[in-house]
DNA sequence: TCACCACGTCGAAGATGGTCACCATGGGTG
DNA sequence: CACCCATGGTGACCATCTTCGACGTGGTGA
């Protein structure tokens, strides 16, 4: 095993100079820094990570707190964890991945044992267990998701307010005036998601602003219940000319059951996604989607994290940040301009 | 903060009783056990990970790389994440998520450290840069797939060629004699990924074994190359009825091409996917498939790491296993017995 | 020319919180 | 009485970071 001994008889320079240069905790001279990371390099060192963590007291590691829900939307959550992992290597942090099978415990465990410096939530229910266990421990913590009381910690969210509002905003510049939107299954609602919630409220608000009739239905995804959501919209209204879609896995349901019932898309039937950029694509036809930026939603929470941790070490109260990303809407073949009104004036 | 000190004082006994009840090291008697259990839950202590890792010269921590690519079937890889994040923590084990942009680097750094005691690899490629690091670390590893070269460490992967083989016999059974089987993108292949060939021998050789027809084409799974392929297909071979797809993007569009042109499925083409049942069962209709057990190979990998780890430790040299998982095939509505003979004899 | 200062580096002494090889004790057994 | 087993205690590490006084060097102002 290398240790910062052999460097500093390789390098000729004292120890606390190697620590200096590799942790940057000092200034030090350009020639001496290079000597030392040359040495580093030949050498192949890389500090002791269990001494380093004993020493400095704090792990270099961020624990995220994973799903584990079938239903939700995995690839965006995996999307995620990349983008926390890759940002959270460019400030010289790991990530250690943790389930949340453990529950509350688990953070605890993670948090009082120093293994990770702060913790980051995915998916974070609205009176979510895990928060109270964080406050206790004093741990830093980061949620990506909005709770009823996020006092102590920073969080991240999409806009989805803004997403529901774009939908509504879209199918209203084309010209529709009855909407129905397909939500998620009740689970999800119950579940407390609040990103569901917030969504809709967006849709209605904006839907009822610009002068829409619409209708909203939960729906659990398979074929068969898409396929009744379908059926009592149409027999409630009949005139519905444009769909927002929440659940992913009732757009595929969806599409077939719009054109087996002889309606076209987009001629008789708009349809717009909220879903991400890659899954819009995949239908035929492409679909019109509004999406978040999901890699910065990782990306957002572990500068934020990083914030808080320089923020505690230097002894300051870390700040409450609460940014929400704004989604885009790109136009796509599903949606099109009502070319024979319902309604003619 | 809880030291093991508190315990030693609150438990009346020695630090190294406490350490031995935690680790379950050696014989403590029940009532001293019992007493110690009671002050660490009462005094909520977790061992520091620091200390615990320096002064045992393990750290608990498997790190697990993942790959990046767009394209690869993502939930399929979280899937796993996840199934070894919760079987290492019935081990003691904790989860490092490592992605794989820092390439061989990323797995030299951590386990030159000591960050972590061994080292599971995703998505391994046929001649994968990251296994020389590897065994120069003299870390002990598990790959998840086949390397051209595994001695040193153990593997684990799905057997792809007995699922090609399944795909094959079911629909030699129900009659079908011209098959055509619809593979990735040819990335995939360039890329050295095992088992899109594996899958494909497999067939290759039961559907010789049969008698049947068989074609194969790649397809990157966009709805235009689906497109491309399937018209290929049927210029080679118009009397193909069934369909093997290995690409999960291009299930779609397949489907609704076929639809499109007047192929009803099952009736008068079978389709059988290389898939997960998750995503089998979202189809209209729905897919028979043949899967393998996902959440099984995390599983595998984390047991024989285990096994290496505890050899490694009592000065045993590991022992290489190599174990196939065995897949199965669902029969669902995608495929039917060939009703109306083209050949009639 | 000299006192003084800032800068960069050294060296050595803790501190960090557990683990584990080795030792001590005490009661039972041949 | 010698020996052994079961149990629990003692203390030497583990490899790094941190801190702090000291020191050499070169530049500055009197």
């Amino acid at each position: 095993m290398v240790t910062i001994f052999d460097v500093v008889r390789h390098a000729g320079v004292s120890s606390s100079t190697v620590s200096y240069v590799l942790n940057g905790t000092r200034r030090i001279s350009e020639a001496t820094r290079g000597r030392v990371l040359r040495s580093v390099a030949e050498l192949g060192f890389h500090p002791n990570a269990g001494a380093r963590t004993l020493a400095g007291r704090r792990s270099h590691i961020i624990a995220l707190v994973m799903p584990l829900h079938r239903g939700v939307y995995v690839p965006i959550m995996t999307e995620i964890a990349i983008s926390v992992t890759t940002t959270a290597r460019r400030h010289g942090y790991d990530v250690l991945l943790v389930t949340n099978d453990e529950g509350p415990e688990g953070v605890r465990r993670v948090a009082a044992s120093g293994l990770a410096d702060g913790v980051i939530l995915m998916d974070v229910e609205l009176d979510d267990q895990r928060i109270p266990a964080l406050r206790a421990q004093g741990t830093q913590a980061v949620l990506i998701g909005l709770p009823d009381d996020p006092h102590g910690l920073s969080c991240v969210d999409h806009d989805f307010a803004a997403a529901g509002a774009l939908c509504a905003e879209h199918l209203a510049d084309l010209g529709h005036r009855e909407i129905a939107f397909i939500g998620y299954g009740s689970g999800v609602y119950q579940r407390h998601a609040g990103y569901a919630e917030r969504t809709l409220t967006g849709f209605r608000e904006r839907a009822g602003q610009r002068g829409l009739r619409f209708l909203d239905r939960p729906c659990e995804g398979t074929y068969e219940s898409t396929a009744g959501t379908l059926a009592r919209i149409v027999a409630d209204r009949p005139r519905t000319t444009g769909f927002v879609v929440q659940n992913e896995a009732a757009i595929g349901p969806l599409l077939s059951l719009l054109h087996s019932s002889g309606r076209s898309v987009p001629e008789d039937a708009s349809v717009v996604a909220l879903c991400p950029e890659q899954l819009a694509e995949q239908y035929a036809p492409a679909l019109t989607a509004v999406s978040g930026p999901t890699r910065e939603l990782g990306r957002v929470a572990v500068d934020q994290m990083i914030r808080r941790l320089t923020d505690a070490r230097r002894g300051a109260q870390p700040e409450d940040e609460r940014p929400l990303l704004t989604p885009t809407l790109t136009p796509r073949q599903s949606t099109a301009r009502l070319s024979v009104p319902k309604e003619p004036s």
